[in-house]
DNA sequence: TCCCAGGGGCCGA
DNA sequence: TCGGCCCATGGG
């Protein structure tokens, strides 16, 4: 079997164990029942792929992807409650406030002093470039220049904000991907982001999904210690195998 | 109490 | 270019 038709495989079985993750969550949602959309209570549109639809939501999912770095999205959630609460999550809204101000009402996503600064230099540069502005989409050039986005967060925001067809690649593809053998730890994030964009389809839903199933497999089975006997995919996977030898 | 979580910047070798 | 360190909270 070839690399595409593995990671097709590979998809569909995440899908049928898993169902539509419907990311990037838009926590804005949960309170509003204006749209005519299965969005559960925080935020999750299952299934569809309509999201975002405003300035605001695509804001709002920028923002959320800076926040989770390296923090769970739990933590993440009482953060962008404290924005919503304080109407403070939208486009501008974050240049003109006193960062220790910021950080305080951050401050349950961790790491909160150096959030609050990557929220005003992603803030400033939404205005500079004018991303509010329909059809104006950022490169990812662009957003890797603004202080506190790297790749994953860069990527992350093309494809869930911006429907950009691109593979978002994380800590968790690493030791999925790295377990199965089909890549290494070691890999660069742009070599795993090629060995899946040079193999599947330039879909933005395929990607959209893809990832967040892949999200799902590690936090539900393959774990720091990974729960293999319950994996959906441990008949192909080198680690599982060798582990029975 | 300890481990882990949807990274990125900085610095020294 | 790369490894190591720093940033920090909250849930299991």
């Amino acid at each position: 079997m070839n690399v595409k038709n593995i990671l097709e495989d590979m998809f569909r079985i995440f899908l049928m164990s898993y169902k539509p993750q419907g990311w990037w969550p838009v926590t804005s949602l949960a309170s509003k029942k204006k749209y005519a959309v299965r969005f559960d209570v925080n935020g999750y549109h299952h299934g569809d792929y309509g999201f975002p639809k405003t300035n605001e939501h695509k804001f709002e999912i920028a923002v959320g992807a800076v926040l989770t770095q390296n923090t769970a999205w739990t933590n993440v959630r009482h953060a962008i409650a404290n924005l919503l609460e304080k109407n403070l999550l939208f486009p501008g809204s974050f240049m003109n406030m006193k960062k220790p101000v910021l950080a305080q009402l951050i401050r349950p996503s961790g790491y909160f002093n150096q959030k609050a600064k990557k929220l005003v230099a992603l803030d400033k540069a939404w205005q500079e470039y004018g991303w509010k502005k329909k059809n104006n989409i950022p490169s990812r050039e662009q957003l890797l220049n603004i202080w506190g986005v790297g790749e994953e967060t860069a990527d992350s925001i093309l494809l869930y904000a911006f429907h950009q067809p691109v593979f978002v690649v994380d800590a968790y593809t690493k030791r999925i991907f790295s377990r199965i053998g089909l890549c290494s730890e070691k890999d660069s994030y742009r070599m795993i982001q090629s060995f899946f964009m040079d193999h599947l389809e330039h879909d933005e839903i395929l990607f959209n999904e893809y990832h967040a199933l892949i999200v799902e497999h590690a936090k539900s089975l393959c774990r720091k210690k990974p729960l293999c006997e319950n994996c959906c995919i441990n008949h192909s996977c080198s680690r599982y195998k060798n582990s029975r030898v």
